[in-house]
DNA sequence: CGCAGATGTATCGGGCCGATATACTGAGCC
DNA sequence: GGCTCAGTATATCGGCCCGATACATCTGCG
């Protein structure tokens, strides 16, 4: 997922390790962190993958005191890596997890791509949402008046991500009759 | 965290693993999923901490085929842990994964402490509230229409979240004072 | 009888987090 | 000039957890 987040990233601009991480928390703030402990061990792996490359500038005015920046950059295979990613529309992709790190690059997402995806997440979401009008709607004792608070929270955001994600369906579908004869 | 949860389901009824899965995803469904993958190990890292005990019905009708299902029991130094991981309420209380695990065993948690962590949840979810409402009203040339539609999901489920803890810790004020003269 | 689907235990590789260490820069203050 | 403090920047390590995978058994259905 990080890797995926890097790559469609460096695609704006090359940037260092502490910019990505800005850039990460300003994209996905609410929904995800990546902290450096990922951040770092993830840049050196796609850089051992030959998908982004380090450059630390020699321009003296770019540098910063002493010690030197990394800056990354998207290779040509980076770019290529970037585009299957983005091609790819699997069950992992609605998780909760990606779903979101997905969504922040929609714009460069294939339109049939972000169909499959929208309709996905909208599967997924209206399973969980059953699950708990199950849950709620069983007079169980077993279940305690905090867990039943929770899973009525639960309830009500499914609810609202469905409503939600119907606006975007039908917004692409009007976007696609726009262009279709 | 799910060493939390299992010794909290151990305080119900001694399980087997399989089962303790099973209530957890009762319990957390929407919120949290805990795979096998790390149920098992977990349960034996708890064995050799000595919080639970494994016990192999040496009654033969409730085995099920040749093959005997272990079954976890708490144990003395297990409740104790359990109730002092209740009463610890700390910053990583009110994180997203551990805020629904806490709240799924609040019954069984001091009314102060559930207080706390229903607080500190609250500020985290209007910080976060913040965040994008900051987000939002830049008008950033920076962030696109699909980043955008996912801060505004983001952000009403955040106002929604606050509304729901307002109307718990409200509750919660409540009962206190009923106690009190 | 056979077979699908639920029950049940277990391992492994890998992603990610939080804590921690280290070091430099720039602004504000006296 | 010298002080502190917040922000910038890179990096490692232990540990939690997930998904994939494997294997075995029981139950109900046709």
């Amino acid at each position: 997922m990080l890797e995926f987040a890097i790559l469609g990233l460096l695609h704006e601009a090359p940037m260092h390790g502490y910019e990505l991480r800005k850039r990460l928390h300003e994209l996905l703030g609410a929904f995800r962190a990546f902290s450096y402990g990922t951040l770092y061990p993830t840049l050196r792996k796609l850089q051992r993958g030959g998908l982004i490359v380090e450059e630390v500038p020699d321009d003296d005015s770019a540098r910063w005191g002493r010690r030197a920046r990394k800056v990354y950059r998207l290779t040509a295979e980076g770019k290529e890596r970037f585009a299957d990613l983005l091609a790819n529309a699997g069950p992992q992709t609605w998780d909760d997890d990606s779903f979101g790190v997905h969504l922040a690059f929609f714009s460069r997402t294939p339109a049939e791509i972000r169909m499959r995806i929208l309709e996905g997440r909208r599967r997924r979401v209206e399973e969980r949402r059953e699950g708990l009008r199950t849950s709620l709607s069983a007079t169980s004792e077993r279940i305690d008046r905090y867990t039943r608070e929770l899973h009525r929270l639960g309830l009500e955001s499914t609810e609202r991500e469905v409503r939600w994600l119907n606006e975007l369906i039908a917004h692409e579908q009007a976007e696609q009759r726009e262009q279709d004869p």
